[in-house]
DNA sequence: TGTAAAAATGCAAACGATTGCAATTGGTAT
DNA sequence: ATACCAATTGCAATCGTTTGCATTTTTACA
């Protein structure tokens, strides 16, 4: 069991009795060992608990089976490290990854240096890369595509881009959402997020549709632009109200850690939710359930999404040609918004 | 720049003019290269995006600068997986790792099996293991620790252990959240988590330690122990209520998670806080400021935890021996309880 | 029993970087 | 010019697996 040194495919082959090459055929199952043969190595190397020297492996099939996980945070604020539903996918990609045997690399701080691809492709850390966000521009991403770096990245699927995208249905969402909130009879309903950040671009764009459908006036000022943080959503609100009282009576908020600082806002100013301003959120992230009142939303399917993300990077190793995919989303009710009217 | 194949140290060699060992020693900035030589290979290999192929570096050197990070989640519900505590520290520790020129390779669904420390080490994937979490039993941990892994828990430092662990004075912490109750004049205080669980263990002790000091009793039936998630708090809390009424007036809550799914509970019956019931949770977490009222909780310093965690590693990695280490921790006073009385 | 085909195994050359040691170069003092 | 030492550089083995090809063993059939 404690051997002193970690033992190689030559000491299991001495062990055996037979040759190295058939030991590494025999352990991976390779049918032209006799079956006899590969049981009883395998057995062996059970037994040993050995495991195959993956640097080695590596150097010699130019495969790591390692998929670099890139948190493009180049314009987020600290704060956003820790957003849930960036975490969310994280988790959920690791076990697509495992899944499919593949092991995760997570980075969250090689974006702002501009060779992200090289420091993970060319030194053959990791087989391809899933870069998680968009951000407010895609350039470095673009560039990267370029080479022809087998990637992967979560954001907003309907926007042309030269790389594969898997993401919601933004424009749907921020349609459903503020629709959602014009059928609870608001009036006066703000978009608080970014519009330039790529992933909400869509969701702003879908706040514009059901104003128009629905014959609604679409006011640039009902337009407020902030970080996406609950912390800038919450200093934000609180300066509106001071400066231009409560002009509003519902929010499509771009993410819900938004939504959350914005009704937390407005709850230290005693103003009902859903019955003064009602909120929907965007995301489904646990505290959306969790909070009080709880936070209708636009759920994202991360799960599927990290799924479909690591069938594409894969299929991409394979040398087949991917496109984008859009992940359906939903629209959950809960008490930051009025259903029945 | 785009040629069609990756260059590799011979390749470079060729073009320097030099031989290949000049090239390796150059690149890692040996003085034992003439300086003119060294800034000229540097500058010829940044001119043609070269990057050291790590496999081969890995085979060569038996060191492969990676840290595999392993969330501990054997008897947690899949809910917790996204617990934004946890996922914080695993932010952090990239970070911590990066700076100190190691990658992190993520790993939240192998403690199941039994043999992750082979997985890893034996494997060369990794030099190092940092386990995130105790869980109620650190059995498979002792096993790995006995044979000798680099490795550093993150978890409870009081404890005794057979490997190195960081974490927070969890007892004190139980004792600070729960006098801090008893100074707002709470009279009977539920101590809401999971005794068994190594990390709530010692909050457990504090609360316990709080009642003493003051001359309260200590009754058991105040102890309510559920899985550590807001869900189980949430429906227990509503439990509780219904069969024996509002029978206590300050919460101590093994985390903030837990604590705002008791708080989501209290305040669907209209249950003041924190007049009516007091709440402290612990951990610190992003909503705990963001939640309202905002929650009084013990902040855990997961950054500095992070770079301890990683300073032990490398120690245990240059063959030091290390031991376990507390990291302090705070209270951190919001609406969730009284202050002055 | 002989022979061809099929099945099973072994040989040996990669993969690309690192490093102890040997070899070369340059400089200095005789 | 010679010898010697230091400063540079190059040689070649090594890390452990994989795999095309050669070789051996087994099986099938005449």
């Amino acid at each position: 069991m404690k051997n002193n040194k970690k033992l190689n495919l030559n000491d299991l082959a001495e062990l055996a009795g037979v040759s190295t090459s058939t030991v590494s055929r025999a352990l991976s199952d390779n049918p032209i060992i006799k079956k006899e043969t590969r049981v009883r190595i395998q057995a062996l190397a059970e037994q040993h608990n050995f495991s195959i020297n993956t640097a080695a492996s590596r150097l010699r099939t130019q495969k790591t089976n390692v998929v670099a996980v890139i948190l493009n945070l180049i314009d987020h604020t600290e704060q956003s490290i820790s957003d849930p539903f960036l975490l969310k996918i994280v988790a959920d990609l690791n076990q697509a990854l495992n899944s499919k045997g593949y092991d995760l690399l997570l980075s969250n701080s090689f974006m702002a240096t501009d060779n992200w691809a090289n420091y993970f492709i060319n030194s053959q850390r990791a087989d391809g890369l899933i870069v998680v966000g968009q951000g407010k521009s895609d350039e470095k991403v673009q560039e990267v595509a370029a080479t022809g770096v087998p990637m992967v990245v979560w954001g907003d699927p309907l926007r042309d881009s030269s790389y594969p995208t898997v993401g919601s249905n933004n424009r749907l969402g921020g349609e459903l959402a503020t629709e959602h909130l014009l059928h609870g009879g608001c009036k006066n309903i703000l978009f608080l997020g970014d519009p330039e950040h790529m992933e909400m671009t869509g969701r702003y764009l879908g706040y514009q549709d059901a104003l128009a459908k629905n014959a609604r006036a679409f006011d640039p000022t009902f337009t407020v632009a902030i970080d996406i943080t609950s912390r800038a959503a919450y200093e934000k609100i609180g300066e509106l109200i001071l400066s231009r009282g409560l002009f509003f009576d519902g929010i499509v908020a771009c993410s819900d850690m938004v939504a959350l600082g914005a009704i937390r806002a407005l709850k230290e100013r005693y103003i009902g939710i859903p019955n003064d301003v009602a909120v929907v959120g965007f995301d489904d992230i646990l505290m959306a359930e969790l909070s009080y009142p709880s936070l209708t939303t636009i759920k994202q399917n991360t799960l599927r999404a990290s799924q479909i993300m690591v069938d594409k990077l894969i299929a991409q190793l394979n040398g087949q040609k991917v496109g984008s995919s859009v992940v359906d989303i939903e629209l959950v009710t809960r008490q930051s918004s009025k259903h029945n009217v």
